[in-house]
DNA sequence: ATAATTATCTATCGATAGATAGAATTCTTC
DNA sequence: GAAGAATTCTATCTATCGATAGATAATTAT
């Protein structure tokens, strides 16, 4: 039994038990979660202490090794929280687009449709004012400099909208979604939107405006579906030169 | 005189007098900045210590607070020597364009290429292998996460590069270089090459490539290329519809 | 040469960082 | 309502942080 407890203290020094929780703890757990998705993104997670932490969840310092055995276990645990919620929010759609790209009776002008529907929605979540909008910092974040954490949102989001957005470009252009090419077109269309939000204040700034309002987010959508439509055509001229 | 020396000490706590210098105080100073700029790049300013700068500088740790006051006055010297060096590198090819724009001879396709030329540069400054590597980091985080010293850098490089790229566009599409979908225009095309460096991990990961070596950053130049003539032709298009 | 200035060092300060022990409390279950 | 598990607290540890004092060495000017 002293031996019992020396094995389960080698495996792991967490003394919360995930499996079995009670639900004050579940709440207490994700109220840290979403504090520290805020600071981590304002600050960084050099520049945010565990005190800061624990002040803006409302809970004492030892609750976060608590629940997340050091500072970095909550950091990958808002990387995690970040990911489920960016999936759930965009599986759905990512999912009607497999859907119709595997049907052959989808028209151009319909995978046309998904694509600027998938670019529009990555633009307002990323551009647009809303509950997501400090999330997007902590991205940010990892993209400057990965972690761990980058890679838990990368495989969960990332990689799966990229697929989406390459296969209906190459469905559209009739050529493989593998190809280099169409890849490279998906990401520099994809990567204009995340621009705008990394390069928000350079943009803001050399734009003279004060914020991407809704008029103003508006107008940036139509030069991404210009963008969009010029890419096609040209990627569209390649193919045919070399089919 | 001993008012004199209070007065003196009141104005300002710094020892170093950096008008007065001697060359070997001079070397001292750069060596810091350069050890600090890739120790900044790598590990953000919360994540490097003093006493990392000083190690990586050859120098103790009294030497920080001598020449720049304190680690944000060294992190603010880094962002000044960044803008030096980049508004020197960049500076002639801007002043070129300056003078091509405002010569009224200039054909179209010669603005074109000027144009072309620009955003190949900023694509090797970003993208290629060199000596500058470690100080884009730098940028990159402040672009995140602004501080005093994204002001720096914005005024002396990055403002100047998209004016001097809006003016192209704007004397090609014939529009004021002030409208605000010429200068969209011009922040799309310049951030679709700085995503392709603050998203480097993702875009690689997502083209399975291990880096940017010459041959792809050549791949990636040709998209950015067609993007350009794809972007200017949807500009004009526009232009027609309301002259 | 010597005085004045500039540059660098050793040693150490007070503050705060992340982390933990162990007691006290709250909740669930029987 | 008592037992036991889960949660939260107070108090504190050690390491490291940025910064400074004050002495010493190096360089230049007179």
């Amino acid at each position: 039994m002293a031996q019992d407890r020396m094995m389960r203290s080698a495996e792991s020094k967490r003394r919360h038990n995930s499996e079995a929780g009670y639900p004050r703890g579940a709440e207490t757990r994700a109220r840290i979660i979403l504090a520290a998705l805020e600071a981590f993104g304002t600050h960084g997670f050099g520049g945010t202490s565990t005190r800061l932490l624990a002040d803006k969840a409302g809970v004492t310092l030892p609750a976060l090794q608590y629940y997340f055995d050091d500072k970095e276990g909550l950091y990958l645990a808002c990387a995690a929280y970040i990911a489920e919620a960016l999936a759930s929010r965009l599986g759905p759609q990512i999912e009607k687009i497999a859907v119709r790209v595997a049907d052959p009776t989808t028209s151009r002008r319909a995978l046309r449709g998904l694509l600027d529907e998938l670019l529009d929605n990555l633009a307002d979540l990323f551009l647009g004012t809303h509950e997501l909008e400090k999330w997007v910092l902590f991205i940010i974040r990892e993209q400057a400099q990965p972690t761990k954490a980058f890679d838990i949102i990368y495989e969960h989001v990332m990689r799966k909208v990229a697929m989406s957005c390459a296969a209906l470009i190459a469905q559209i252009v009739n050529r493989p979604s593998i190809d280099s090419e169409v890849r490279l077109c998906a990401a520099g269309l994809i990567g204009q939107i995340i621009f705008f939000r990394t390069g928000r204040t350079a943009v803001l700034r050399f734009l003279d405006w004060p914020d991407f309002d809704a008029d103003r987010l508006a107008t940036v959508k139509v030069m991404l579906r210009n963008h969009t439509t010029a890419a096609l055509g040209e990627l569209r001229k390649a193919t045919r030169r070399t089919p």
